[in-house]
DNA sequence: ATATTGAATGCAAACGTTTGAAAAAATTTC
DNA sequence: GAAATTTTTTCAAACGTTTGCATTCAATAT
């Protein structure tokens, strides 16, 4: 029945009635195997599709060659970026990658990481969930820290946390976007904020209102309100600014799927962007440069932050010893489109 | 230095003067073992952090509890929809995945499932490439056929191969779409395709040709042109159109991130959308509710097809011996808003 | 006092591979 | 033809864990 047990060394070496250890030096070139048998070998090997059992060899090394992926979530423009650019630099030089997803949820992220040590994953990559985050959980990390795996932070990241980290510059692309609105000459700028608590989120809004500030503007409270990152949450609170004695003139999003939702509600009540209201989002994701009209935005370089994340880990992985954590923040950069260019 | 070491089962041993098989047992609450060995080597294992090592599970079991995604992109919304349906299933039940991503290159799609079979992966859910596709090749899949590791097709299959698939039944949800714009009223449709050798293409252009046959309607080559499922692949195209002599008066798109695309070059040219030309997608991504005018589309379950695809992989996993491959086609279905409601 | 039972623990093998050292076999040298 | 050398192969241990079977030791029954 289970004729399909994969072919192991030990098979070969009954079948040529030498030992496993020859088997195995002629399959890796060893140089003191008789050229023949190398042959006769490596033929019969490939004949019946021999495969290295890798996992043996984990076991014998120490080294799986596998890292961890946890992030909060897989279905945005931003995150599938990132974990490409870790792909793109990692899948060559043999890594796996083992992608968690939390969902947000501090006991999901909490079980990934005892899943990914006791894979012995060498080395994870780690976005913190949004409860972990309000909570200020940390003792899951200490865990991997004691470990010694290299442990890198992305975007979402705790402040005293001896790791290396690689996070957009979220503060001065919220405030060139705000800045940028009042060159244009608004007045009343909204923001929708992303969810309380997320670094990301705050950033942005502390650039919002930083920006005002140094313009003397004032910050209106009525014009912040909070979304979920996604489209359907712009809605609502839009709605709400729209219907205010005094409405925003201009409306800056925690991320484009915001802004484009908040483009939605302004369009339907036959609001012209970017003449009576202008629109500004964060990501510049592929669709936000083809709305009507297109909308400007802040681009965040996701595939950079994977690629730099990747780096900041074979640093750490080749570092000898003597590790100190690095920082990288990449900054974010104002795209100018037509939401925002009122003449 | 090395003192990270993780923990084993024989450094407690040691620590308790007895032998690796007691902890061994303590550890898993063996019957056997004294109440007070029990305690004592269970608290010191907490305080010392210990974690099993499931490599060395692995090998002895002969079960990695690791499953392989292989998948030529994960940028688009679809893809990471199915992605999340496979772990909402198979996460809970302790499977970890391993995400390959391919670009559509039949060289990694085949390095991939080596490195999978290799590290003894359970089970492969496979997407293939459009280079693979493409040039027909298949003795990779021999391989993993051969090993008997379950193998999933998703969405883009083989015909002929003994292996389980879930897809979505694009052929009808286009043959949908067309037919809703053809009640509508429109006369000229175009259909901005996918890339030729795709099943997903193919199959989408099938229901989009036999559909005008159906109501008698002429196929005009001029009006189908190829795009590459991305935003910016159907700008080209869409320019082209509607500059025809006599231009389509309604687009059916590949895909949501098209048919944006082609709105996005209607609104420019000053066209009116849905009453000078209404605009059909598929997918239905989240974004296409919210576009101006919001966008006809296809919904296309890609949660639901993760979660079948699941099911197929349990179904053969504990089936026993005598495996047949199941087919699972779900439902695709329109979703009509205002892109294609002319009055 | 001896046999019997029961509880608690240890032994050894297994999973598949690699690798330093030892052994065996083949070849060369004198 | 024996010694020396070189080439080729085998041995055994290791990685960390589990598990059937054997062993130990003490308590109980005869």
């Amino acid at each position: 029945m289970n004729s399909s047990r994969p072919v192991t060394i030990k098979d070969i070496a009954r079948r040529f009635r030498c030992s496993p250890s020859t088997v195995s030096r002629a399959l890796n070139d060893h140089p003191a195997i008789n050229e023949d048998t190398r042959k006769n070998i490596q033929e019969y090997a490939k004949e019946v599709g021999y495969q290295r059992n890798e996992v043996s060899l984990s076991l014998l090394n120490k080294k799986t060659a596998s890292l961890g992926v946890v992030v909060p979530t897989i279905s945005n423009y931003y995150e599938t970026a990132v974990i490409e650019g870790l792909h793109t630099v990692l899948q060559p030089m043999g890594y796996t990658l083992n992608i968690c997803v939390t969902n947000e949820s501090y006991l999901l992220e909490k079980e990934s990481l005892s899943k990914l040590l006791s894979n012995r994953t060498e080395g994870i990559f780690l976005s913190v969930s949004q409860e972990t985050y309000d909570a200020g959980y940390y003792e899951h990390l200490e865990n991997v820290i004691q470990r010694k795996t290299p442990l890198i932070f992305i975007d979402r990241e705790y402040e005293d946390f001896e790791t290396s980290r690689a996070t957009v510059d979220d503060y001065h692309g919220a405030f060139a976007a705000v800045e940028h609105l009042i060159s244009i000459g608004y007045k009343q700028i909204a923001h929708l904020k992303g969810p309380n608590g997320l670094t990301v989120s705050e950033q942005r809004f502390k650039g919002y209102v930083n920006c005002l500030k140094k313009y003397s503007m004032p910050i209106r409270e009525e014009l912040i309100l909070n979304t979920n990152f996604n489209v359907e949450s712009a809605i609502l609170p839009t709605k709400r600014l729209l219907e205010l004695a005094s409405p925003p003139d201009a409306i800056f999003g925690v991320n484009d799927q915001v802004a484009i939702g908040a483009m939605r509600v302004a369009k339907d009540k036959g609001l012209r962007i970017p003449q009576d209201i202008g629109l500004v989002g964060f990501d510049n994701s592929p669709i936000s440069a083809y709305t009507f009209p297109s909308l400007t935005t802040v681009h965040r370089p996701g595939r950079k932050i994977g690629m730099e994340a990747s780096r900041l880990f074979l640093n750490q992985l080749n570092g000898s010893g003597d590790f100190a954590p690095e920082s990288i923040v990449l900054p974010s950069e104002l795209v100018i489109r037509e939401s925002s260019l009122r003449i």
